[in-house]
DNA sequence: ATATGTGAATTGATTCACAGCG
DNA sequence: CGCTGTGAATCAATTCACATAT
């Protein structure tokens, strides 16, 4: 069966619970669909089409209740509990992301800061101290790690990767530039600032005519 | 004018050409397009369709040749010339990416690195010297500069993001965690790990299993 | 009056089958 | 015979128009 909500609505409905988180923040309460779009930077057919995939949440005539569907959205991606992450990989990325202090405020908590070095072993990283990558598999028994940050160099990514998988981490953020290979049910999301410097490259090198490009 | 390329195709040539780039390195000289998708985690149908949006590379019957391909991605990409970027905010992860070695390795050069806090200003990074965001437009006009790396906090995205445009800048890969507006003609790359996590957390969020029908 | 929810139309991307070249 | 290049078919995503609810 396909996921019961398309890859690209996904993407598009946490962009929408940011703009709603900050909307509540401002002390807004209703919202349309027509300044949602605005906001996420897309348009109000897609935001209503988008919505309408997990639910009915709007009140014709009046809008979206910025609270309701804000709880809603959370809801429905799976935010209304606490996800474990580690990082595996402390080189200067995995130190900054450790460093990182506004985890808890997106429900995320970090839980385990490893490295293949025994060199790195005991060095403190954030809030955490790093251990040595065999010591995985029982801190994602111990501590319900169920997802990781893959910042390793990309010759060792999908040695790395497989450590993960064996130790039962089915969510990977893999930051770095290369593809990692995993069984079906592992997820993998790409963070690549290096390919996204190419994709500009490409899009500043005049092959095409102005394009709009709105940022997700 | 010269062939479009979809962008969904785009980013699949970026990582193509990393393949490549390992293949010669690793002494490789032709490769399949049933190997190069393997390798690209594509179909082979995938790979062949994808270069023939941008020319027609292979040999019949043997498949590419690694350094040809190589070479004609690269111009296909733009990136036969070196790109000159900045760093617009420098927190911990301007910081980081200051420090990043590889960047020439890839054909783009750090050529500034700027914040609005004056207590910044002069302190070493990486390579550069922090100097005032007052100081990046002319910075634009004399070194050449065509991106940036957009890594303030979110609040003060749209802000900074006004003042690349303003400056010139035509590229800009947002690190933050929030939607930029910009006019046409100047193109946004989102580099995103927390909607990266998001997206996990739905992933993992047992989705896959059956779920209940909404009554009608 | 106003703005959502949704089938229909359109556009875009992927998969496929096979013709055609080496 | 092997493997690319490419139209055709399938599948997915976006855009639109409008009926519908408040």
């Amino acid at each position: 069966m396909p996921p019961l909500i398309p890859p690209a609505t996904v993407g598009r409905l946490v962009t929408y619970l940011r703009v709603l988180t900050d909307l509540a923040a401002a002390g807004v309460e209703r919202i349309s669909s027509d300044e949602l779009g605005e906001r996420a930077g897309t348009s109000a057919f897609q935001v209503r089409k988008d919505l309408a995939t997990c639910g009915r949440f709007g009140t014709r005539g009046s809008g979206y209740a910025v609270a309701t569907l804000e709880r809603e959205l959370r809801r429905v991606l799976g935010l209304t509990r606490v996800w474990s992450v580690a990082i595996v990989g402390m080189g200067r990325l995995g130190q900054a992301l450790a460093d990182y202090p506004n985890f808890a405020e997106y429900d995320f908590a970090l839980r385990g800061a490893f490295d293949v070095d025994p060199a790195k072993g005991g060095l403190a990283a954030g809030p955490l101290v790093v251990r040595h990558l065999s010591e995985l598999p029982a801190a994602v028994r111990d501590d319900g790690i169920s997802m990781a940050f893959l910042t390793v160099p990309a010759p060792a990514a999908q040695v790395a990767a497989d450590v993960l998988v064996a130790a039962g981490v089915r969510g990977i953020l893999n930051f770095a530039p290369t593809v990692i290979h995993v069984p079906d049910g592992v997820h993998v999301e790409g963070v690549d600032f290096l390919g996204g410097l190419q994709r500009l490259a490409f899009a500043l090198g005049g092959h095409t005519a102005a394009t709009i490009d709105l940022g997700v």
